[in-house]
DNA sequence: GCCGTTTTCGGCCCGACTGTTTTCAGTCG
């Protein structure tokens, strides 16, 4: 691993990591919670909503839960400097390919370190070729079955797909809980886990299951028709893969205590290691069986009760990440989250209506997203297409074709919506406008008139330093009719990170200014992030969801953005769509 | 090494599963 002055939060977390499998090596008793403090470091950083250098420069890096005096000053080496001489002392002596192997799963520090020191292994290749030749076999404490697991985990490491989106994962899950409640002995089957949590992506696929049966129960599991094979059996847990890689863990409990259940795999870590540090501070221990007072076991159907005997509200799932909801959930301070059924209209829709753009075109016409917006009791939403191709028009072009939208909005507002709509009241003229390198609108100042009010969002050059993409952003927000800042990362789940911006700058000037940032739904977007989601509503920024709908049938998915807000703490209060037409537009104005 | 509703010292979450072991170590979530 190459130290630098310009290393990512991954890059940190997994060099934090090396540095806890170094001390793991040394093996001194001394080290045991060093070992559990820099892997802390190391989760917290990966999780962090801004990159770690930039915190740095803001004099921040201890606000990070998990950084404390000691890691942050070697880090503030490493910022300085590019070097660390206490992580390249700790690391001293180790061979570096031996961190290579620990990103296969199965192997950790001290597996990795007699790979590597025992038969001379310099990669996962080799490692492979090893295994191959049966030479890890041969190893003392390895025999046949760890070698062919190893070969395997390579094999899977080396065509492993990321994280999976959202919706895949809830519509997998969805066909195994379908396929285990077929089964006489299951009473219940629940997802659990960061599906559960409904995060952004999901890794695993856990499953909990009731049942008094639960050798049967996962006998009927590990017989799922579409499985491509088994990892583990046991008596409470087992897993299977499904085609694509995808992992799904299946956890049963009888009923009297599933709520035990529920609670301890939907997590997250850090939720259940915070709660149950509490517990001990209140002389209960807590399990996925229940909740040990005095040595006797005190069991719990439902999660409710569980949360009830720790004295607390029960937690809604999407804020089960150590972020303040243990505090809220004692002092009765839990938000009431938004809903779905709250939202009054969808602020970000692209029809096919044709003003000659240079982005993607919507497929579903005006008056098809009216009535499917209708079908959801929508009061109003926002056509935004993408503003007209500025290369292509001289700057009279694109008025003109503005202004055909606005009389073809204008039409259906009189006609169309009043004749054959039963909730839909109004149809917002919008466009989502290109913000410039420098700042500056893709259209004509003159042309920002002819809307109600503008989207505007970044969709190309994403590297910028964080002052001049923040300089960019502010000045594109500073006109009167642009309103939304629209997806503002503008990442891509899997594919590309979110820009870099200077938050705590952006969020006062949109509460100076009332500009929103969007929640966008789009499932590979679902930005604002959550994190930064609750830095918003902290902020007391408002925040509008939209789905980004390039067809009618993806205004459904107004729900995944539903819980990025939750998972953000947002209200009904900071969600501007949440209010009626009347006082959406007494807002816009 | 971190951190504060018993604390600036003295604690630090809990258990399953697997493989190679005859009672446990390593890894994972």
């Amino acid at each position: 691993m190459k130290l630098s002055r310009n290393m990512t939060n991954v890059e940190i977390a997994e060099l934090l990591r090396a540095v806890a499998a170094s001390y793991q090596l040394k093996g001194e008793e001394k080290n045991r919670f060093r070992i559990i403090a820099y892997q802390r470091a190391a989760d917290a950083i990966e999780h962090a909503s801004s990159e770690l250098k930039d915190l740095w420069d803001d004099g921040k890096l201890k606000e990070v839960p998990g950084i404390g005096e000691s890691i942050a000053s070697h880090l503030d080496e490493l910022f300085r400097t590019g070097k660390s001489k206490h992580f390249e002392e700790v690391m001293k002596g180790l061979p570096k390919e031996m961190f290579d192997l620990m990103e296969v799963p199965g192997i950790g520090a001290k597996t990795a370190y007699k790979l590597v020191t025992k038969i001379g292994i310099k990669s996962l290749d080799e490692l492979e070729k090893a295994g191959k030749k049966g030479k890890i076999a041969e190893l003392e404490g390895f025999g046949e079955e760890s070698q062919s697991d190893i070969l395997r985990s390579i094999e899977e490491t080396k065509g492993r797909t990321k994280r999976h989106i959202l919706p895949y994962a809830a519509a997998n899950a969805g066909l195994v809980i379908e396929w285990m409640l077929k089964s006489k002995v299951v009473k219940k089957a629940d997802p659990l886990g960061s599906l559960r949590r409904q995060a952004a992506t999901v890794g695993d696929i856990d499953i909990a299951v009731s049942s008094d049966n639960p050798k049967e129960a996962l006998e009927h599991f590990v017989s799922y028709p579409k499985k491509t094979r088994t990892l583990e059996k046991g008596d409470r847990t087992a897993s299977i893969v499904l085609p694509g890689d995808v992992q799904v863990d299946c956890m049963v409990q009888p009923p009297d205590s599933y709520g035990a259940l529920l609670q301890h795999f939907t997590g997250s870590k850090h939720h259940n290691i915070a709660l149950r540090e509490y517990a001990i501070k209140h002389g209960m221990s807590l399990s996925e069986y229940g909740i040990k007072i005095k040595g006797k076991l005190n069991k719990f159907a439902t999660e409710e009760e569980f949360y009830k005997k720790l004295g607390m509200d029960w937690i809604p799932p999407e804020l089960r990440e150590d972020a303040g909801e243990i505090e809220a959930a004692l002092n009765d301070k839990l938000p009431q989250l938004i809903e779905l059924k709250d939202i009054k209209g969808d602020l970000q829709i692209h029809s096919d209506f044709d003003i000659e753009t240079s982005h993607d075109v919507g497929e579903s016409s005006m008056e098809e997203i009216i009535r499917k917006a209708d079908e959801l009791d929508y009061e109003y939403i926002a056509l935004t297409e993408h503003n007209p191709s500025k290369s292509k028009h001289k700057e009279a072009e694109v008025i003109d074709l503005i202004k055909k939208k606005k009389e073809a909005i204008d039409k259906l507002n009189y006609s169309f919506v009043k004749r054959e709509c039963k909730s839909v009241q109004k149809v917002f003229n919008s466009l989502e406008i290109d913000i410039l390198p420098e700042g500056g609108l893709a259209i004509p100042e003159k042309a920002l008139d002819l809307l109600d009010f503008a989207l505007i969002s970044i969709h190309s050059t994403f590297r910028l330093s964080r002052d001049a993409m923040t300089k960019r952003v502010l000045t594109a927000l500073a006109y009167p009719r642009v309103q939304i800042f629209a997806h503002p990362t503008a990442r891509k789940l899997n594919l590309r990170e979110g820009v870099e911006l200077n938050w705590p700058e952006i969020l006062t000037f949109c509460k100076k200014e009332n500009k929103w940032l969007e929640v966008n739904a789009e499932p590979m977007r679902l930005d604002l992030p959550d994190t930064l989601v609750r830095e918003a509503v902290k902020a007391g920024v408002k925040l509008t969801l939209g789905t980004d709908s390039h067809s009618k049938e993806a205004l459904n998915n107004m729900m995944f953005g539903i819980s990025v807000a939750r998972r953000g703490w947002a209200t009904k209060d900071d969600i501007v769509n949440s209010r009626s037409l009347k006082e959406f537009e007494k807002m816009l104005h």
